[in-house]
DNA sequence: ACCTGAACACCGTTCAAGT
DNA sequence: ACCTGAACACCGTTCAAGT
């Protein structure tokens, strides 16, 4: 019996005073939230989100069903910062573009954020806004629906995962990487070698990335062109 | 001073006796595989493998950095199941198919692995020989070499994430996503609504996405079309 | 010098005992 | 009925004490 979250009602407090307010879900993942964005998915622990309310971990299990919804919540909390309204009067492409660059700022302002959305299958209302947008662009672009819906899957995965691959690449994590390709022999993987300064690549990768996505969903319709409405 | 693991020597064990096989880099790492593939992510702890090898968990530490290199190792020597070689005589965009289909296979045959490649820079020498055969495939077909090195990095993200979002899903999760997107409001999100059958995708996706990338990738080109060899 | 048990500082989740 | 401290079953990593 596992409930939609989103629609779940309000569980009312029982503590009160003026010490402490009272707990809700609302204050967890705003608590959370704050966590994470000042110290990582490493600060986003249910422990320490009870700890920073002056609880007991075991006290959040009255508004969240476990930690994974407690992921969920948040995500789509911080989903709230993307810009769906933006680019107006521009080409369909400029606006899926833009909304897919906000989204991709939102998911590395907040580290871990990305870990969390490439875990979670965002169900929440902004993330339904989102696809709703998107949906809607590819429909100004003459898309059918069944390939409006995977082009829209295929690009929200894709910026999804480079905000997770980025938000892993620290200092730590480069260094080694850039020194193995560096390593590599020109024997044994020549195109590697002679691609190494290509590899390590630079900005504009997303961009291109986007560029190719939206000249590629374009020419491979999956269904018919959509007439007027429904047909059975 | 991190090193690269795959150049690293092997340290060879003090321990011998006919009761327990030495340790090794190889029989951790053999061990880790078998243990991941049998409980999956959960069951691919130091500790138990550890305890699989019959020793206490700081013994792995003499042979391994810790838990982020032993993943790189455990994902590396997967990939080695990885067939570079199919679709001989094909056009060069079947044999890149044929590859990352394989590659996807690979990672989704072995739980937690696709949630592994997504946390790790593949950097070993089956990522890399994979890596190599498709920066071949893509100059067979023309494309230039800086297109191409942000190609391979397009392609094999996508993949990963692919797998990995599908290895999230079991049937604690697609069933509350299903009921979300089912019991989407029409009014609120009429796009969604319109196109819920079309989201509740099905098989066919990811072949399309390929298609969707290829075209598109030939249609991007980054820089000029590649002459004969190197140029300053 | 090499190896490792025990300890340290954490987890998510459960449950019995409190108010 | 609601809340929560303590407990349970884990983690990765370190380190001092062993051989």
């Amino acid at each position: 019996m596992t409930r939609n979250p989103f629609q779940a009602p309000e569980v009312a407090s029982r503590r009160g005073g003026p010490a402490k307010d009272p707990l809700s879900r609302e204050l967890i993942v705003t608590t959370a939230l704050t966590l994470l964005r000042r110290e990582g998915s490493a600060g986003m622990s249910l422990r320490k989100v009870a700890a920073a309310l002056d609880t007991g971990p075991a006290s959040l299990y009255a508004y969240v069903e476990n930690l994974q919804e407690l992921q969920a919540l948040v995500l789509d909390r911080a989903l709230a910062d993307v810009h769906t309204d933006a680019g107006h009067g521009q080409r369909w492409q400029r606006r899926i573009t833009e909304l897919l660059l906000s989204y991709r700022e939102v998911l590395c302002a907040t580290p871990g954020l990305a870990g969390i959305a490439m875990t979670t299958i965002a169900v929440g209302p902004n993330a339904l806004r989102i696809t709703e947008t998107l949906l809607g662009h590819l429909d100004k672009g003459g898309l059918d629906r069944a390939t409006a819906a995977w082009a829209v899957d295929l690009l929200t995965l894709y910026v999804t995962a480079v905000a997770a691959e980025h938000s892993q690449r620290d200092a730590d994590t480069l260094g080694p990487v850039a020194r193995a390709i560096g390593a590599v022999s020109a024997e044994e993987y020549p195109r590697i070698f002679a691609a190494r300064e290509d590899i390590l690549m630079g900005p504009g990768r997303v961009s291109w990335a986007l560029d190719v996505l939206l000249k590629g969903i374009v020419q491979t319709p999956r269904g018919h062109r959509r007439r007027s409405a429904e047909h059975g």
